[in-house]
DNA sequence: CTCTCTGCAAAATTTTTGCACTGCT
DNA sequence: AGCAGTGCAAAAATTTTGCAGAGAG
């Protein structure tokens, strides 16, 4: 979660220009917790942006990637979503209502296993779960 | 793995068809360890069965995924892996040359913590890791 | 014989790309 | 002023769907 300040810093240290579009992506994904995907982040996105692109909001997210700041989360549905919380945690998905939220879990020794197991030098790590939320299980006890 | 017997059954138990087409899909991923997408299985099923087409490859894996014999992958590629291997099992990616190998790691004790913490009623987890495989690391030090 | 499955093609969805114009720096 | 970025539309890539004919039970 960077501040406006510390983004344009990065996005002009490494060579990308500061942009109000870049700026307001970073920013929307920040500010949510519901892990949206692109077209969610779009709609947001149009009151202030009424111009606003589809390939803006995937550039941005490409940028975003390339410096570190964001996670790529594949969760198996048609279309990727984002997280701008890069501490370390994972995603749990409901499988009723599809939400997804967080889950914080250290997995230095997962991933260290890992390593040692398969030789491969290992840079990152995802792990999702799946199951039914507690307001899904809820609902279904009535 | 099923051996060609026990998928007829368990197909033939479920109300599903069993046809040449299904069992030479299953088969096809059962007997790889590259964990292919439909592209690649498609490719596979070309020489034996010319009219095969990719809707057939797409349906198959859906009836195999309900019948919890095969695992769907997400490694974050545009197009889905899958896995006939059902052992508690994770997977790691090279970053360079985009193999996706096994890992064997129980995960029993990760998935109840998470239970715990989340209120979730768990189904399923994957994990995935990403890094440079050994090969690809060898062929860095030239 | 019936009803599901296959193959084909078209459609739907998501993401990427090319290009003229805009606007950071 | 120069060059990267935006917006738009078209293209690409993957997956899904509808339907007529084929084939399993």
């Amino acid at each position: 979660m960077l501040t406006g300040k510390e983004l344009s810093s990065l996005l002009r240290d490494n060579g990308y220009k500061v942009t109000p579009q870049r700026l307001a992506v970073y920013e929307s994904l920040a500010k949510t917790k519901t892990h949206p995907n692109a077209e969610m982040l779009f709609k947001t996105l149009q009151p202030k942006f009424p111009a606003m692109s589809f390939a803006t909001v995937y550039k941005s997210m490409e940028i975003f990637d390339r410096l570190n700041i964001i996670t790529i989360l594949n969760t198996g549905e048609d279309s990727y979503r984002y997280d701008a919380d890069m501490s370390d945690h994972q995603h749990i998905q409901c499988t009723k209502c599809g939400r997804v939220d967080d889950l914080m879990v250290d997995s230095r020794d997962f991933t260290h296993k890992a390593e040692l197991e398969t030789g491969y030098r290992i840079s990152e790590q995802k792990s999702y779960f799946y199951g039914v939320c507690p307001k899904c299980l809820a609902k279904e006890h009535n």
